[in-house]
RNA sequence: GCCCCCGUAGCUCAGUGGACAGAGCGGCUGCCUUCUAAGCAGCGGGCCGCAGGUUCGAAUCCUGCCGGGGGCGCCA
């Protein structure tokens, strides 16, 4: 696409202000910002790059603002009306008509991918919640998150895998087989076991055909017909996996074996106490930690390392793997295991996500997979459907505990956020629907518009500040995108969305799209189309529908 | 005791060096003969946990303290 060539309307100014600042022979670096000011007074956007350079100039910051502002209008030409300098030195941009009609055609035919961020060869391991019970509300945060994260990589270019580690073998399978065969003989499960429904539920349906004396076997059937439940799950949620490692898999493999023996060889691993051991201390961990117990089966540690050691074979450039914050004691100790194979470590990189503590009526739900107490993924989707659920588990920071009430979240679901942004995206198409009826779209359809230039000559400067607040907004898509990726929150996404659905709203309010004057018209239809697009995207980033009616 | 995360409006939370600090929900008041009122506009609501420090400038960075959550297994 030609529009690939040349740098976005967003670039040119950023490249203005950088050529104003060279001249005044200021490294402003990259905290030089070109924002959008608190108030319509204060213009268009903003930069602060004055302030920044003042402390290498000499000068006081207002006097090297007075300086830029020559160069920057000098240097924006047509494109802006006026510079201001403000408050404690501020440079601020008012932009002209002609600069609005070319970022609206601009809107139109740009390929509106965030600047690709690499080619990496990335691997997300997700969820990877134990297949001895259903998916709980907790595991669908991870789920929600690492999904999302998984969207944004790719959209900015990486190649991406998404891989659920099936821990189906060890002491909490054996002790689920124990809980399945109490339930066949109508006992309760052993001290510390599974005692939630649906264990007596797999029980009755396992009925003849599983021998309650055959441990391996229960293990065996019980985690095949959990990971079942858990992918049609995953699925309800628009997820689907590319890969589901078995880690018993890892043991008949001997991959196990084979790593152990690739640690011991480069020396990082002792005997002691009948037990093997890995030497994490020399890789700044607190402790060492155990590999093989003195039952000489090997811990679910040794088959992590294992696995990683899989995942590098593979060629994962990147390994990221969200974890739920009761594991986060686990990655200084997985980093030392990635040093002690000779990889860096930095190519494992665990995003820690807080817990989802689930209220209903003011009471906290106790969330405990074994006691079988738990809210569980599917009764959240069948309470608020997967596009509200989807939106409120990712609205928050994954930094941060969030609370999740029930009661709220149903009685008020026609007000959640989500539901706000899937209106402006609907009320779009119904505009859009209404312009084709009275056959007035054409012009402002992408197919006809060969490139800027073509659409720019059809389009009359958006004049309204609500509409030229919303191409504003839409310009930031780009770069709200490439900082989602970058620090891994895809809770930005739903911020994003719900400021482009109130810039919609409020342009709604104030201009007449089908009927207005032909240039007009015209101008606010791609406005329309561009913003519909927009929503679109960072919706299905999040893995929301955009739906065209509501 | 040590490690990680969090203390921002009545509630749930955005805001990782810039302008008088924001959104949603809840409360109050207006707005549908015109492209979807699941919307818009307005009002009310704040010692950004506390105390120091760095900076021209701190909710944001540093130190200490207080409060909440999580972790410190030869469980996973």
């Amino acid at each position: 696409m030609a529009a690939e060539q040349t740098p976005d309307p967003l670039a040119v100014l950023r490249a203005a202000i950088e050529g104003a600042a060279a001249r005044l022979d200021g490294d402003a670096g990259r905290r030089l910002t070109l924002e959008r000011p608190p108030k319509p007074e204060l213009g268009d956007y903003s930069t602060n790059a004055a302030m920044l350079l003042a402390p290498a100039v000499g000068t006081p910051p207002r006097e090297v603002a007075a300086r830029m502002r020559e160069e920057l209008v000098a240097r924006l030409g047509a494109s802006a009306e006026r510079v201001e300098v403000a408050g404690p030195g501020f440079l601020n941009l008012f932009l002209s008509d002609g600069w609005h009609r070319e970022a609206v055609a601009d809107l139109l035919v740009r390929d509106r991918r965030a600047e690709p961020a690499g080619d990496e060869w990335v691997l997300v391991e997700f969820v990877s919640a134990n297949p001895t019970g259903p998916v709980t509300a907790a595991g669908g945060r991870g789920a929600a998150y690492g999904d999302s994260l998984a969207r944004l990589l790719e959209f900015t270019g990486q190649r991406v895998e998404r891989e659920y580690y099936l821990n189906d073998t060890g002491s909490q399978v054996r002790l689920f087989a124990e809980s399945i065969a109490a339930r066949m003989r109508d006992q309760e499960p052993p001290p510390g076991g599974y005692s939630g429904d649906y264990v007596r539920e797999l029980a009755e349906k396992l009925g003849s055909g599983a021998d309650p004396d055959d441990l391996d076997a229960l293990g065996r059937l019980g985690t095949e017909a959990m990971r079942t439940r858990i992918e049609a799950t995953l699925s309800r949620f628009g997820i689907r996996f590319d890969t589901w490692f078995s880690e018993r898999s890892l043991h008949e493999s001997g991959g196990l074996e084979a790593t152990l023996a690739e640690l011991r060889e480069r020396g990082h691993v002792y005997d002691s106490e009948g037990a093997v051991w890995l030497r994490t201390t020399d890789f700044s961990d607190d402790k060492d930690r155990v590999l093989i117990r003195a039952d000489g089966e090997p811990t679910y540690f040794a088959a992590d390392v294992a696995y990683h050691r899989d995942k590098i074979d593979r060629g994962a450039e990147l390994m990221l793997t969200p974890l739920g914050a009761d594991h986060h004691g686990y990655v200084p100790r997985m980093r030392a295991a990635f040093a002690a194979m000779g990889t860096d470590p930095d190519r494992y990189e665990a995003p820690i996500m807080q817990l989802v503590g689930i209220v209903e009526g003011g009471e906290r739900a106790r969330m405990s997979k074994r006691k079988g107490e738990f809210v569980t993924l599917d009764e959240l989707i069948e309470d608020i459907g997967t596009d509200a659920t989807r939106f409120f588990l990712l609205q928050r920071s994954h930094d941060t505990a969030v609370d999740l009430d029930l009661e709220l979240a149903r009685s008020t679901s026609q007000d959640n956020p989500v539901y706000y942004v899937q209106y402006a995206h609907a009320r779009i198409a119904s505009i859009l629907r209404k312009a084709a009826d009275e056959g007035r779209a054409a012009v402002a359809e992408p197919e006809t518009i060969a490139d800027a230039a073509s659409a720019e000559s059809a389009l009359l400067a958006p004049a309204e500040p609500t509409e030229r607040a919303l191409v504003r907004r839409l310009l930031e898509l780009p770069a709200e995108v490439a900082t989602a990726a970058e620090r891994r929150a895809p809770h930005r996404l739903c911020a994003y969305a719900t400021a482009t659905a109130a810039d919609f709203h409020a342009f709604y309010r104030d201009c007449r799209v089908v009927g207005a004057e032909p240039g007009t018209e015209a101008a606010r239809l791609g406005l329309c189309v561009a913003t519909m697009r927009t929503i679109a995207t960072t919706l299905g980033l999040l893995g929301v529908g955009a739906p065209e009616r509501m």
